[in-house]
RNA sequence: GCCUCUGUAGCUCAGUUGGUAGAGCAGGGGACUGAAAAUCCCCGUGUCGUUGGUUCGAUUCCGACCGGAGGCA
């Protein structure tokens, strides 16, 4: 029998953290993190982390635990929720997935294999290079080269997405368009129901950000965002530099911005963040959503409850 | 009161030597398989401040008026 998950999804700032927290407390849940920026320590109002209080309402697993000096990616992420999984269903509880980062659980999901590939920062900066001097374009001809499939999926600007395919072959001696048809042939090891938060109106959903960043404003987000920048954080490249909140907040510090500016700038990235998960989600893992408009958290609970007992 | 500059897309601004206009940002849509809060792709009609005049034709030239910025008194 296939491991019972259940995963609490939406755009940010749609009211995930509470639903889990609920959810949890309704079905002798425990919540793990699925979120890219939830994990590092020391990026608590930011990255809207639960607090202390919702901490103590229900068992949470992979918040603030990673160095933000270091790089993680999904890769990293996937076996430890895995091993949390199964700590969690050894206990008879209920693993309930909460965050906004749709790779990491889609991913997480699929059973994916990262075993086969490696990632090589040597190559990486190399094939940069390359693109910043031969151009995009001629980036992208070394991929027709060796991998034409994925060199008409991948846009020639994404050099990102480019690198990684030719990593892919450079490391692995495959083709990437060979291995993500494999792995869509693998089997889930889960069987995952996905909750979604929406709201009907997206004026609504800017609302709630806009309000939220004002009160990470009032929680000390200066303060945060000034500690890790003296601490170095930006810059090194690693994931948690480029956490939306910090960025923003740099060019107010280094005199190029307006406070207001660099607030409506954080503002601005956040929606822009909202709208690419609302892309994804609703073309990802069978989200089954709720409205979730004017409704309390135990109303909204309550549905969630019913899609649950229907499904397990 | 006089002089100069200015009024073009939600915002910042290009531009049309007179044939009704285009960038960036915002906004909308989409993609996404070891950087994902990242990365990338697609989408631009708006009384060209108002009103007269010149003209076949004005957002573009001229006048008046209204709004904004600055200067001189």
């Amino acid at each position: 029998m296939k491991t019972r998950i259940l995963a609490v999804v939406g755009p940010t700032a749609s009211g995930k953290s509470a639903l889990a927290i609920e959810l949890a407390k309704r079905f002798d849940g425990e919540i793990i993190c699925c979120d890219s920026m939830q994990i590092y320590k020391q990026m608590n109002i930011g990255t809207a982390k639960p607090d202390a209080d919702e901490l103590s309402e229900a068992t949470h697993h992979l918040f603030d635990f990673a160095d933000p000096f270091e790089s993680f990616s999904c890769a990293d992420y996937i076996p430890l929720a895995e091993r949390t999984v199964d700590d969690i269903a050894t206990r008879g509880n209920l693993p309930v997935f909460c965050g906004g980062t749709g790779l990491y659980l889609d991913r997480f999901l699929s059973g994916a294999d990262f075993e086969a590939t490696e990632i090589d920062d040597t190559f990486r900066r190399e094939m940069e290079n390359f693109a910043r001097e031969n151009g995009n374009e001629a980036l992208h001809e070394k991929l027709r080269e060796i991998d034409p499939e994925s060199a008409d999926e991948i846009h020639p600007n994404n050099v990102k997405r480019v690198i990684r395919a030719l990593e892919i072959y450079k490391t692995s001696g495959r083709r990437k368009s060979e291995l993500d048809r494999e792995s869509k042939s693998f089997e889930s090891k889960y069987e995952a129901i996905q909750i979604g938060i929406k709201y009907t109106d997206r004026e609504i959903l800017y609302n709630r950000i806009n309000l939220r960043v004002d009160k990470m404003l009032e929680a000390g987000l200066l303060e945060e965002t000034k500690c890790l920048m003296d601490a170095g954080v930006f810059e090194k490249n690693a994931t948690a530099a480029q956490a939306i909140g910090y960025k923003e907040l740099l060019s107010y510090f280094r005199g190029e911005k307006t406070l207001i500016e660099a607030v409506e700038d954080l503002k601005c990235a956040t929606r822009r963040y909202a709208k690419r998960q609302l892309t994804w989600f609703n073309s990802h893992g069978n989200v089954i959503w709720l409205e979730a408009d004017g409704k309390t958290l135990n109303e909204l609970a309550d549905e969630a409850e019913k899609i649950v007992k229907e499904h397990f």
